[in-house]
Formats: structure tokens, sequence, C-alpha cells
DNA sequence: CTGAATTACTTCAAATTTAAACTATTTGAA
DNA sequence: TTCAAATAGTTTAAATTTGAAGTAATTCAG
């Protein structure tokens, strides 16, 4: 039985909304996550290889802005990524209280190996909802997120 | 620069719609959760008292489905709202095994008295996207989320 | 120039979360 | 009926994550 007007009907739409939008995104990073540990890194860590092969070198600051996540996490991520020689730390000489992370050779096969088949994954996913719905999903989300972002 | 075309069309539109609900809804739970730290119960508590509050009282299984939570975590989740009298175990009589979990009147009061400011402050959140959005959000991730739920 | 405030990263302790092993109970096939 | 398999919840150990305190380097107002 779904109560109305429980909170004033924009809240409730917000709610609504909300329950959704946090149900839908941990299902899908649940189902993926179940993809990522096939490669034998941690979400966390599959992230931050992401972002590198895209992006290119990121100070450890910006690694954690892009990833959502606290300081003292990242500096035990990349601790654990350059153990596996998958990434390495090189200081900065501009600046010395920065630390550049990039990928290392062997880091950078893995993320060209994994991340197609990755993307497999995530397109199979995906696949529950038509592409001009995809497009409307991200767009919105995008709009969301952009916008609070500034709040934070 | 964007690259296009990078995993297919297909798979690019995927990952493109995925990081931007990912950032969404991570974005979202960040600014929800200073909120919920106002009352005093941490992120997990807040959302099994939600639950439970909405729904009634449920067996510690059904608590774990909705939250996506894992059985050993609502189990710690639970000790502590027991802790704080919000919330009491009753040992089913028809099957043994099972415990319902309910609010206790102090859990109720509380419940009452912060969900109308925080559904305030997430309509709040959520008006950063007009109400014809919302809805075409909540949609659309109803849609995904339902859709795979099924393969978790 | 100087030193107070800020910034970048690391370290540490505590909280959260998970997965696996375990207990108790129920179910169902032979 | 009986016992093997399945189910519900708890316990445990380990991994992840956070926030706060700490270190080192930089910036900028005076």
């Amino acid at each position: 039985m779904k109560t109305t007007k429980q909170y004033g009907k924009k809240a409730d739409k917000a709610l609504s909304m909300w329950v959704k939008l946090a149900r839908a995104a941990a299902t899908f990073g649940q189902l993926t996550d179940e993809d990522i540990r096939r490669y034998g890194v941690t979400q966390a860590q599959f992230g931050a290889l992401e972002t590198l092969g895209h992006l290119g070198p990121l100070t450890l600051g910006e690694l954690c802005k892009k990833q959502l996540v606290s300081g003292g996490n990242m500096t035990v991520v990349v601790d654990n990524l350059e153990k596996e020689e998958l990434v390495e730390r090189i200081p900065s000489t501009e600046d010395r209280r920065v630390v550049l992370v990039q990928l290392t050779k062997k880091g950078k096969r893995l993320f060209d190996e994994i991340f197609v088949q990755h993307a497999q994954c995530v397109a199979d996913l995906a696949s529950v909802l038509t592409e001009e719905e995809q497009d409307e999903l991200g767009r919105l989300s995008k709009k969301l997120g952009m916008s609070l972002q500034k709040r934070l």
C-alpha cells in the first residue's frame, strides 16, 4: 500500500525518485562489481585504473575528486595498485607536495585488456533500457549530479 | 577531449550513462548523509528505520533485501538500533529460525520526527530538477533497477 | 622578507561492510 | 519416518572506508 501525500506532494515525489535512483545505482553497481572481481582487482582499484586510463596521469587529489573518495582511502588504493605494479607515483617537480599517479606499462596493458570486456558487461546491463532511455537517464543524472556537486 | 566509439557505440553510450548515474547517486547520497548524521544515526541505521517505519515489522532477511545489504551487516545494524531502544527483535512463533524486527515506541517517535525533516532535505536536493524531470528520472531508474534486480 | 594560513598527501584509529564459517531450524525426498 | 539439503540468522576475521591528526611544502598578507 503506497501512501500518498505523506510529506507533501513535492517531498513525496523527491523521495520516490531518490529511492529508485539509489536502488538502480546500487544494483547496477553490484552487478558490475561481480564482473570487476573476475579481473582480480577491487572496485576502488578498478575505478582508479579506469580514470587514469582515460584521463592520463593525475594527482592523488584529482583522483579523489573524480572517484568521490576520501584522501586516506585513495592513498591505500594507490599503495595496493603500486604493489601490483599497475601504477606508479611520480613526485611533481613543480610542487613538491604533489604526487602524480600514472599507469605503468603493465597497468596500461591490463587497462586495455579488461576495459573492452567490462564495457561489454556494462552495455549488456544497460540494454534493459532502449538507447533513447539510456540517453535520457544519462542526461537527467548528469544534470542532477552536476548541480549537486557544487553543494559538497 | 571526449573520445567517441572507443568501445563501440552501444558500449560508449552505456558507459557514459553508468558514470553519470553512479556519480549522481553518490553525490545525492553524500548530501543526504550529511542531513542524516544530524539526527545521530548512521546511514544504514536510518535506512532500516525508514523501511520499518514505512512497511511495518519485517524479518531480518527481508530488511537485508530491501536495503541491499549483507546479512552479517544487518545483524550489526539491528544490534545497534536495539541498544538505542529504537527497534526490538521479536522471535517468530511460526518459524523459530526467523526474527522479526519492529520499531519501538521510541523508534516510531524518532521516525515521525526526523522523517518530515529529511523529506524536506531530499525535496530540496531534488529541486534542481523540475517535477517532470524527477518523474522521468524516477521512472527510468525504476525500470533499470527492477530489471537488474532479477540478475542478482 | 616572514610567518600564519592553506594545500597535498600520509598515517592512524575507529567504524562499516562483506564473505565465510557456524548454529539452529525446517523442508522434502527416499 | 529419517536424514540430507536448504534456510534464517549470528559470529568471526579481514578488507574497505572514513575522518582526524600529522608532516611537508607553498602562498600570501603585512
